[in-house]
DNA sequence: CCATGTGCACTTTTT
DNA sequence: GTGCACATGG
């Protein structure tokens, strides 16, 4: 058993431990993953059959992230050429419920050529909603489209009733709980209407198959071991289904750290992880990893401190035997933009010292706080790659092509029809909600083909010509060179956007079906689009810029943190509930503990804001994070810097600028 | 009924 | 700087 000679010995109990319900309670950087990875070799040695094993986690990233880490120890336990991709039920919580509810649908009542959703749809979904209703147009203005979709989702996943998620969660929402009431309701008959399934319905519809007792035993009975990573990023929902999968426990393991539990805004809660052993008799067993691999003690020390003021969690303090003399650096900064100064400095220095970029990584709480340091970056010509913020899905471009397909896919898509339809020039809201009326027959494409052109709109025929059934991935080609004149009539910078189309006609192209394409595409979109100046090609070396909620489960040598001040950490918004607080605090620990060598923290005394209702953009003097408190400094080293007056450090010389070729450019 | 302009409000993090 | 509701001109 050569492979686990490399595990510690807590490691090696999990990965040994036989059927019985098991609780891997596994701090950062405790090689989580690899006890996780080995645990499913382990299994498959003794002979359990991979297409019986199914792994979920939350995130996409992390789902990727162990299949990867599986087949290769998988490879060397079970020798060269063992399929990995024998290992065919691995993926996300929403990604397995999408196909499991596929592959069920005629009997549970849906049609399997439902389309699903994205964030941006379901919101405009709930913006048709809410124009019918009426809610439109309030005296006193009424939820954006977003704000209510936020407190849909929150409800149904939470299981908590609709008064509740209000005041404890948008109380500035709650006069109109009468109104959102009647809106959900017409949201979730539009969403049957329309054949369509947002996110939270892929767990929602998979609860209820699950709390019928013949469905439950049929796919309990589909897979012999479940393992469940990220547990503490899981909420009701999704600890409902699995514990009707394995009501005795028997084959479930689930793997978290309820210190890094940073996703309860959308309902996950500490409480599965806390609650998991009871929920079976005799109680699941606990392994306990707490030796941490990654961080230097220095950085270790800090990060326990700021999670021991947690009030409730598992006692566990991670140690480890990497001493270094170096601690923690707090760096004090006269405003952001010279706290950007100082991190490009800082980064620059440790290329030179010989660590890569990529070895480097720069984290914040929110996307929109990375901006001054982005122009900096550009500005001196260090390539970067943010993850986090803008992602390819939401541009418009690829929202209009995909449109095409998904009504393609599934004619009664009122979002997607509504938008593939005004791409038309002379047609408006008012006529593609007419012609969309008319479309609510069993037939809808059959309807469509007969349908004269509408008054003063021009391209009509192109488009039903577009929709045609045709091959995979025939019909994306097809769909893209019809969209083409649109995209050159709607947008300037036509150029870039194009390539993204190519782009994403090439990812199609992998796919089998127009239905697996659009499936994916929505639950695992591509992350950069290539109209960002500067993105950079895969081998070269860049700079990663992250939310700390993107970083999770990664590790790099030196780590910066932005805005380390209240107001970002924790985010002013939501400060009013105590357990909102303590979530701040772990997202803090969490992107500490990160640091493998190095950790700096950026405390800007001056701070921008941006977006506050009341008094306007406007700057403020902002405080030390109050999860960092006096009596922790000693365990970091404290520093202050600014520019020098004479500016050698932080401007650098000018380069070149042509004036003459700038002044001609103005008239181009 | 559609396109365009104006003015006001604006609540983060991910599937 | 953006999204949204509403007003205006075609």
């Amino acid at each position: 058993m050569g492979y686990l000679q490399n595990l510690n010995e807590a490691q090696r109990r999990a990965v040994e431990h036989g059927a019985e319900p098991l609780l891997i309670i596994a701090g950062a950087g405790s090689g989580k993953t690899n006890t996780l990875s080995h645990r499913v070799a382990h299994l498959l040695k003794q002979g359990a059959d991979p297409r019986r094993i199914l792994l979920m986690t939350f995130s996409r990233r992390a789902a990727s992230e162990l299949t990867r880490r599986v087949s290769r120890i998988t490879e060397s336990v079970m020798g060269q050429g063992y399929a990995a991709e024998a290992l065919t039920w691995a993926g996300t919580f929403h990604g397995i419920g999408a196909r499991l509810l596929r592959d069920l649908a005629p009997q549970i009542g849906l049609n399997p050529d439902f389309t699903i959703h994205d964030r941006e749809d379901s919101a405009d979904l709930m913006n048709l909603c809410r124009h019918e209703a009426g809610l439109s147009s309030t005296k006193t203005r009424f939820p954006a489209k977003g704000t209510c979709l936020a407190i849909y989702s929150r409800s149904v996943n939470s299981g908590t009733p609709l008064a509740e998620v209000l005041t404890d969660h948008f109380p500035w929402c709650a006069m109109w709980a009468a109104e959102l009431k009647r809106l959900f309701g017409t949201y979730v008959v539009a969403k049957q209407a329309q054949n369509v399934l947002d996110y939270d319905d892929l767990l929602l519809a998979w609860a209820q198959v699950m709390a019928d007792p013949g469905f439950a035993a049929h796919l309990g009975a589909m897979w012999d071991h479940v393992l469940i990573d990220e547990y503490q990023d899981t909420n009701m929902l999704q600890a409902r289904i699995l514990l009707a999968l394995k009501p005795s426990g028997q084959g479930l393991t689930v793997v978290g750290d309820d210190a890094q539990s940073i996703y309860a805004f959308r309902a996950a809660t500490v409480r599965n992880i806390l609650d998991f052993p009871a929920a079976f008799s005799p109680p699941a067993d606990v392994v306990t990893l707490d030796r941490n691999y990654r961080s230097t003690q220095p950085i270790l020390a800090a990060a326990n401190a700021v999670i021991a003021r947690a009030p409730e969690r598992f006692t566990k303090d991670l140690w480890s035997d990497r001493p270094s003399a170096e601690k923690p650096r707090l760096v004090n900064l006269p405003n952001e933009t010279d706290q950007a100064r100082f991190i490009a400095d800082q980064v620059l220095a440790n290329r030179e010292g010989g660590m890569t970029l990529r070895q480097q990584a720069v984290l914040f709480r929110t996307s929109s706080h990375s901006g001054p340091l982005e122009v900096e970056l550009t500005r001196r010509n260090i390539p970067f790659v943010k993850f986090g913020g803008l992602k390819f899905l939401d541009t418009a471009h690829v929202k209009d092509l995909l449109a095409v397909l998904r009504f393609a896919q599934n004619p009664r898509d009122r979002v997607a029809g509504f938008r593939m339809l005004q791409l038309l020039p002379g047609l408006g809201p008012g006529t593609a909600a007419k012609l969309l009326d008319r479309l609510t027959v069993p037939d809808p494409m059959a309807v469509l083909a007969q349908m004269d052109a509408p008054s003063k709109v021009t391209g009509w025929a192109d488009l039903v010509a577009a929709l045609q059934p045709t091959g995979w991935p025939d019909a994306i080609g097809r769909a893209r060179l019809w969209y083409e004149p649109h995209l050159d009539r709607i947008h300037e910078d036509a150029e870039f956007r194009r390539a993204d189309l190519l782009q994403l006609e090439q990812i199609a192209s992998t796919y089998p079906t127009r239905e697996k394409f659009l499936t994916d595409v929505t639950l695992d979109p591509p992350e950069a689009t290539s109209a960002e100046a500067g993105v950079p090609l895969k081998d070269d070396d860049y700079l990663i810029l992250s939310t700390i909620h993107s970083s999770k489960g990664q590790e790099w040598k030196a780590v910066f943190l932005l805005n380390a001040v209240d107001g970002c950490i924790p985010s002013d918004l939501g400060t009013g509930q105590s357990a909102d607080i303590e979530e701040e605090r772990r997202l803090l620990y969490v992107a500490m503990t990160h640091a493998k060598d190095q950790l700096t923290i950026g405390v800007p005394l001056r701070f921008y804001v941006t977006q506050q209702v009341k008094r306007g953009d406007r700057h403020l003097f902002a405080a030390r994070t109050r999860f960092l408190t006096s009596d922790m400094l000693d365990l970091f080293d404290v520093t202050r810097w600014a520019p020098q007056a004479t500016g050698q450090a932080a401007t650098p010389a000018p380069g070149r600028v042509d004036v003459a070729a700038g002044l001609q450019e103005i008239w181009r």
